[in-house]
DNA sequence: TCTGGGGTCCTAGGACCC
DNA sequence: TCTGGGGTCCTAGGACCC
């Protein structure tokens, strides 16, 4: 029913209504577009792929290719095994193989940036998550009401509308979820993909919810979902019936915050898309390796990489750390922070080198370099200057900066930022 | 499931300060 | 001096997300 509140929840204003968009296996999707070929067969795109090659591991695999049983990071070799490559001598018959792509993220960027400006030209607030998802605070946009003839609401065709846009005007499919707060608008996006459309009214959310499996909800991985399984907390429904003192005793105030989720509570508001609060690259090696050169030579090449990418935002750092994987899978991070926020390239060398001496007699199968505590002091107004003054700070419709910068706090510089405003969408 | 890369948030102990 | 409490920062690790 159309404006009804949550039983026992005050709500003093009416119903919002959030938007959550997620592209469709969104790398392979791009692929189909610059090669319409593909379009219906199975597509699997690689990280760390080359064509021809067999390492890497999946990022990406179309619907079809899933049929397969290929999945989301798994090995390259193994993705082969389930379903051998098109082109290839292989005894596979024609109909069963697959379409192999190494990733190419600058492409998939340029599709996102399209249909980012539709979804920025359909909403106030946008909050994009990733390359491939966004919400959209659509309150102002359109309403729960019904359609004269009562068969759906307003907010669906809104919805239906979006979806639409980008499909003709980029090319790619999206599943999107309508709901009356972020949490569920994100598990009704989730809900029918691919090419879906879910809308779960206020007052709906919690009966739309409770048969769903616990790990549907976000925030939930396997780590909590075994938890949960142990306290006979299967779904969803069992969730928001559970006793939130217990859940709150094994898991914190991330349980409070479950048990609410469940209970299709979700008071989060759409805020746009914030500064990033770290850089970091990764990568990891052929097979682990002990030696020391190798290792040197990898997180000096790493820092370089972060350190440029920093820069090239306009980003200082006060924080610079490390993190080194040691076989079977030990994650160790080090980190030191300086006295005050800087750009300095060698001394990100430098500093990650010192810190990786303490696993100098190791070896370690992977390597990161990651920058934090970051600051965004210069080059904020000529960024701004291409902005058209739609988002805002907590929907109130207008851009603003929070304070003036301080000149003693610019001069000290702390790791929290001198202007609120949020980034348009990073380097989308 | 023996595992790729880029992120976020939370927790918890210790240092240090008042 | 063996001893209270609150606050913040730093570091390491863990869970989770896409």
């Amino acid at each position: 029913m159309s404006g009804e509140t949550l039983p026992g929840v005050e709500e003093s204003t009416p119903s919002r209504i959030v938007l959550h968009v997620d592209m469709d296996c969104f790398y392979a999707s791009c692929e189909r577009l610059r090669e319409p070929a593909l379009r219906g067969e199975p597509v699997v795109v690689g990280m760390g792929y080359e064509s021809g090659e067999t390492f890497g591991a999946v990022a990406t695999a179309s619907y079809e290719a899933r049929e397969y049983g290929v999945e989301s990071a798994q090995p390259i070799s193994e993705a082969l095994e389930r379903l051998p490559r098109a082109g290839a001598d292989t005894a596979a018959s024609a109909a069963d193989v697959g379409h192999y792509r190494p990733v190419d993220l600058d492409f998939y960027k340029s599709v996102a940036a399209s249909v980012k400006e539709i979804l920025h030209d359909c909403a106030d607030v946008v909050r994009e998550v990733s390359i491939d998802e966004a919400y959209l605070d659509v309150t102002e946009e359109t309403a729960w009401k019904r359609t004269p003839d009562g068969d759906r609401t307003l907010a669906e065709g809104y919805a239906r509308h979006v979806k639409q846009r980008i499909a003709r005007e980029v090319g790619v499919p999206a599943s999107v979820g309508v709901a009356p707060n972020m949490s569920a608008a994100k598990i009704a996006s989730d809900h029918d993909k691919p090419d879906g459309l879910v809308v779960v009214e206020p007052g709906d959310v919690s009966e739309f919810l409770a048969p769903l499996p616990v790990d549907a909800v976000h925030g939930v991985g396997p780590v909590t979902a075994d938890r949960l399984a142990e306290m006979d907390v299967e779904t969803a429904g069992d969730l928001a019936a559970a006793d939130p003192t217990a859940l709150r005793s094994a898991f914190g105030s991330r349980g409070v915050e479950l048990h609410d989720r469940a209970r299709g509570i979700d008071d989060r508001k759409v805020t746009p898309t914030g500064r990033p609060k770290s850089l970091s690259r990764e990568s990891a090696f052929a097979e682990a390796t002990e030696e020391s050169g190798e290792k040197r030579e990898a997180l000096a090449a790493l820092a370089a990489d972060v350190a440029a990418r920093a820069r090239s935002r306009d980003a200082t750092y006060r924080t610079i750390g490390i993190k080194a994987v040691v076989p079977p899978y030990d994650v160790n991070t080090r980190e030191r922070s300086l006295p005050g926020p800087v750009d300095d390239p060698d001394l990100v060398e430098e500093v990650a080198l010192e810190l990786l001496s303490e696993f100098d007699d190791v070896a370690v199968r992977k390597l990161g370099v990651r920058v934090s505590n970051l600051s965004f002091a210069s080059g904020e107004q000529s960024r701004l200057d291409g902005w058209d003054g739609a988002a805002a700070d907590d929907g109130a419709g207008v851009a603003r900066w929070s304070e003036p910068i301080d000149e003693d706090d610019a001069v000290n510089a702390g790791p929290e930022g001198q202007l609120s405003f949020d980034d348009l969408g990073g380097e989308g």
